[in-house]
DNA sequence: ATGAAAGCGCTAACAG
DNA sequence: CTGTTAGCGCTTTCAT
């Protein structure tokens, strides 16, 4: 049924030339007389070719997409970034190949393969994996491979990130500013590199303060609203008393606050309330949410900028960024 | 540098087989002796094999993966839609491109052309073409497609939607049974089927109840909530009176109401607001809003598992999702 | 400026 | 069950 698939040599015969001339208009046109360049290109056009990416790939040895393993593809925090490294990709030609780890070491190793198998010019990976034995894989035949918000510190792997401990130092500071000396912390396995990290910065702001360990971790299961949402309601039933309350996103800041408001109205004095990633929506709650803002975007472009300098030959750099604390209602006492 | 690429001749060769057999135990296990099978699956493990994907596809035609180009990545109602048609790629091992046109037809078709190139199985899109042009000669040369939220009635290609109208139209009958009698419409241009449609379908609700055209658009940039907090802008500008408000998606109706807040407190009663979509977080806000709910993840789902049932040889289908009206307090004068 | 020819790494016949 | 061989469609020397 369907019309055999046009090739270039179709394009060639059609136009009277070489497949390697009808290869160079597409290439290199300046190659190619302005002329025969012409009848090549009407060709193209009139048999509606489009050249077969994995021949190309398979010749020229790689493919103009790189792909990136996120943690959750619905978490806007990641949407945000993934946007970054599409329109900077974009710039170049590149596209984008995604994939979702959902915090599963086995899943993110899947999509890695895969993407290496395509044979993608590069990699951009929000890593959970425990000793980056994938990653030094992956460099040692020679893929490029940026890490986001995660790093392996003897593997030659650049990276960029924002400074978690510094943010949650920020988040800790502001809450003990508002009278409070103990902390809780909703938040997830440490695991994952930003829950231990943010944990450690909010407990390095409370022994500096001399509370030593002030911290108090309440495990949420997943890292959204939901999960946040269903350890608050198992914390509130052991009736704490006022708490200032750190978590580690926002997605889960919501969850809590949530719960909180249906278990008879939030009170910003009663329970502060600090977030991190500062994703739209906080900002715009019936109690707006302090948080914690990372420069997500450009976390992205610059990912995705890292990778292409990297075929440039560049060397490995880790880039932070720092990120910074924005105050809003939920950590102001009315 | 970089270790030269192992190929499939390297693992042959030390496990001591043809590549015939090597490629067999890749991809026929059954067919070769597990004695044998043993011996080259250590090799691989040994030499760190990963098969070029691209020597693959050529040879074998198609790529296991599918692409998808939809509106807005950012947007949770599309960011949900591409969870769900990558759930369902998962269970049977195809991986997932995604693009965003941000409405621009050229985006659109680059990406499509991009998607054909790289030799994919299939291709789900949230078209914005006009004519559908691009998707013709895409199916004229064998490429499976399925639509979404789109649709070219004279093209044979499957379709996975939701009844626009019939939302539109139970938004605005839901906004006369609070007793208004014309409505102001935040909407996106026409050219978005969306868009078009919604606006259709208020319309009829309003003709059918004898009200003529008592609708008024309002036209917003962009369709997010920047673009509807602009909108409301100039339009609170023009000092209207109390209006019904129905938005043309979520977000848009999110930076309505927030824009409406800023002016001074919003109040359902003098503002009742409908939106579309019915994405997670309109339920949550300091007025929740109401909204009309699609089945978003199954439609992509869906979509995906009509893309895989056409490389089964299924006919052309077009799959209509009815919506559903999520009442709350943005249109409960209090 | 153009053409001819050699593969890229793999799978799919086809032999044996 | 295993080996041999012929390409998939393209880019790339190398001639001309």
């Amino acid at each position: 049924m369907a019309a055999t698939k046009t090739t270039i040599v179709d394009v060639a015969r059609a136009a009277g030339v070489s497949v390697g001339t009808a290869s160079n208009v597409l290439n290199k046109p300046e190659r190619v007389s302005p002329a025969t360049r012409r009848r090549v290109e009407q060709a193209v056009e009139r048999l509606g070719f489009v050249p077969n990416g994995a021949a190309r790939q398979l010749r020229s040895g790689n493919l103009s997409a790189v792909g990136a393993v996120l943690l959750d593809i619905r978490n806007p925090f990641y949407t945000d970034v993934a946007r970054g490294i599409e329109d900077r990709l974009d710039e170049s030609g590149h596209a984008l190949l995604v994939g979702s780890s959902d915090g599963d070491p086995r899943r993110e190793a899947r999509y890695l393969r895969l993407f290496e198998g395509q044979g993608v010019s590069g990699v951009i990976a929000a890593s959970v994996d425990q000793d980056g034995a994938v990653y030094q894989e992956l460099i040692g035949r020679g893929l490029n491979v940026v890490l986001l918000e995660s790093q392996f510190p003897d593997l030659p792997i650049s990276s960029v990130r924002v400074d978690n401990q510094a943010g949650a130092r920020a988040a800790a500071n502001h809450l003990m500013s508002l009278g409070f000396k103990k902390i809780v912390m909703f938040n997830g396995p440490h695991q994952y590199r930003q829950c231990a990290e943010r944990a450690a910065g909010a407990r390095q702001a409370l022994t500096a303060a001399g509370l030593g360990d002030a911290l108090t971790e309440v495990q949420v299961g997943q890292l959204n609203s939901v999960g946040g949402a269903t350890a608050a309601q198992a914390w509130l039933a052991g009736d704490p008393g006022p708490s200032a309350i750190f978590c580690v996103n926002d997605l889960v800041a919501i969850g809590v606050q949530r719960e909180l408001t249906a278990a008879g109205g939030y009170r910003p004095k009663r329970f502060p309330l600090v977030g991190f990633d500062d994703i739209d929506v906080v900002a715009d709650r019936a109690v707006p949410i302090t948080s914690i803002r990372q420069p997500t975007y450009q976390l992205g472009r610059r990912a995705a900028a890292m990778l292409e300098s990297m075929n440039a030959g560049e060397s490995v750099e880790h880039i932070t960024f720092v990120p910074e604390l924005v105050v809003r209602a939920s950590t102001r006492p009315t």
